[in-house]
DNA sequence: AATGAATGAGCCTTCATTCAT
DNA sequence: GATGAATGAAGGCTCATTCAT
């Protein structure tokens, strides 16, 4: 159970290979039935070889929510934390999730569908990253309220249906199909903020913003890929 | 599999409680997770005489899509075909399928999650009926638009947000809870309708003969049981 | 894992010879060499129908530890609780372990080499029988010195060589061989009770006593099946 | 399984001490219980590297079995080969037996629980051997016997009697208790030879004699750790 | 109508062992 | 000397399903 203490250079890579592999498997199949021998023959090794690196079936369910779960919420606390307008902090964080959910849709169906299936501690944390995301956009819109941009009664209704809006889409999307993650997020917000209640001329300025932001502030690395590095290395 | 060809007055009677109990632990655990002796247990039956009663695990399944699919797509073609404003129809609608989903919550998880391991014609079939019910909001959502109640550039994408905003609902929803199906389609119709960009007369208005309709309409049993009775026996 | 709750006539019998099988597999090869296979191909079983039957291979072991303990704890408190003479007792206990040391010397081989294979509460549940157990032999030691019968200065030591010499026994002794219970019984007796300092005129006549005792206390059941009788129903 | 043809200086030594490792573990979990990598990981060594210093896991079965067998062996021969009364070889034979218990009581636990864990050749020198140790003890009683100090009317029978009461005690000696071997051996054969009907002037005597043999006979390596050495190397 | 009993495939996991480097 | 990586068999156990009664 416990890896080994030692690991030759490549192991990280080809773990992180079979993690991928597992996300495909789970996300088309479900994680309770896919068998660790469906994921051995689909990565090419022996039962015994898939635990040197697996450690458990769970650990890879483990792994997989952590690769969304763990860039979708260091992304988000970093634009809630933003010094600009609510609005616009929205727009970019719907945008952020839409990508994540364009890039690894089979993580996601992982991340929505299989969640229920890890226990203990683990369902804990995960449950409690997302209350924390829940409540990231809870305070936008409470802000955007206050400043009144927006007018929502219930801040916890309306948080819902971002969620319901934005996360659903794994349902159907196609990535590099008609549409990508910032044209989705353009109308998902548009269809929000008009139907929180936002000026025309607020959303207007909004995407000019993001628009700009986007440009700008390309440091803050809001591509797909840049979204799924661990972490920003030095820099 | 075949069931067997006569039964006793009870045969129907028993198996719908049977599937109910499947409902609520397929819900509950997943399809996947959940075995036959768990089922066995819930119902107090040996495997044996439940399988004189389900045929197949998999024909639980099938059962329980059957009793979502089956009303939802009966009271949306008849909401869908009534002779009123579309606005008016797809808030019906709205109201309709919250309903079906916080009166049995169970079934729709079981709908939502577990639909993939249907196989062959039956996952045909039910592809099917998720086709014709979108395309059912489409054309609403078209007519609304042709007449300029909202502005709606395109169609199957404001049926994916009207989608995503009701279907993912079952995630969080707790029935009995703060709210109720009424209060959250008024609020998701008001949201989308006002974000499709919709007058706030127009919302105004298609509020207050919603409440008139279903007043006066009752013969149209949009109360949450009667949307569940298996089928209109006898007519 | 729970067992269905109804059983056919046959199924606690089929139980119980699962179980004897189980425990000469265990005697010969030890508890953690023997595979469940193993088993269901001495019983002639598959290992789905043998897990109708046994629970968990834990199970076994449990069981096997109690068809040991339970008679000879019982037997063994109804000794000490005699109305006659401490030697004697200890004299008609030596007799009644070796009785079951014979009996089902597999068992004995389990019940001494294995049961450190059980966790948790089984395990503590049996050593505290043990423990009572050695606590009787205690008992009726010092009850011995204290009349004078035996010197014995250490009373803790003294059972600990009682057990030695009896318990070791199952590791040579070979059932229908040169020597039978009440004989090896009489030598032990012998040593242990000349050993810690008894007259030779108390030694025979607590053999007398224990000859007289068998021939008219018959009702006591210490011949050999008898002991393994779960309990005396109704006289 | 072949060791490689050249070592380094140190390959015994490191062998020796994995051997030490797996006594400790094989008598806490047991043979079959314990993984090569719970070995492994216990002395810090991968698997590969484990394997070039055991060569298999039942070898360090056989090599511990061999570091209770071998001194036991030649210390037994040693004493009965010496020119004194058999009661005093008894009782040193029992002092020696004991130390060796007390001295590594890990090995103890395998010798006694796992050889039958050995296959062909191996347990057939095993058995033979531990046939030797016992005629070596039936010789010294039959020779007691015929100079009349013991009345032992079945050898076979007395001797079995004398293991008994020695080997068991591993299952509750704890070293470092209330009890050493030497007290313990002064115990043991008081009840023995009184309980084979020797006389207390004997009895006496033999103690004095053995705490003089232990005294002046040191050139007789009786000490614990002596007894444990390989073999006495370069004569 | 229902049951107890059985099966064989498959589940996740661990095993002792090997071997190129 | 030592390692990381791999294997194939086997471990205990659960599964959906069948069927005589």
């Amino acid at each position: 159970m416990p890896r080994p203490p030692g690991h030759g250079p490549d192991f990280e890579v080809r773990r992180q290979k079979i993690i991928d592999t597992a996300a495909e498997l789970f996300a088309r199949q479900g994680y309770a039935a896919t068998s660790v021998n469906d994921l051995g023959r689909a990565v090419g090794l022996a039962k015994g070889a898939l635990y040197y690196y697996i450690g458990s079936k769970e650990n890879l369910l483990i792994e997989i929510q952590g690769r969304v779960m763990s860039p979708l919420l260091s992304r988000t606390r970093q634009i809630a934390g933003l010094d600009t307008d609510p609005l616009l902090r929205l727009r970019l964080l719907s945008e952020s999730l839409l990508t994540i959910i364009f890039h690894r849709l089979d993580h996601i169906w992982v991340y929505e569908h299989d969640y229920r299936s890890l226990t203990g501690p683990e369902l804990q944390t995960l449950l409690g990253q997302r209350s924390e995301f829940e409540q990231l956009i809870t305070g936008l819109l409470t802000e955007a309220a206050e400043q009144g941009s927006l007018r929502v009664a219930e801040p916890r209704l309306a948080t819902l249906q971002f969620l319901n809006l934005h996360n659903h889409t794994y349902q159907w999307v196609k990535p590099g199909g008609r549409w990508d993650p910032a044209y989705l997020s353009r109308e998902y917000c548009a269809t929000l903020f008009r139907g929180f209640g936002a000026a025309d001329a607020d959303l207007a300025e909004t995407e000019e913003r993001a628009t700009a932001f986007k440009r700008d502030r390309a440091e803050l690395p809001l591509d797909p890929e840049a979204v799924w590095e661990p972490a920003p290395v030095g820099r």
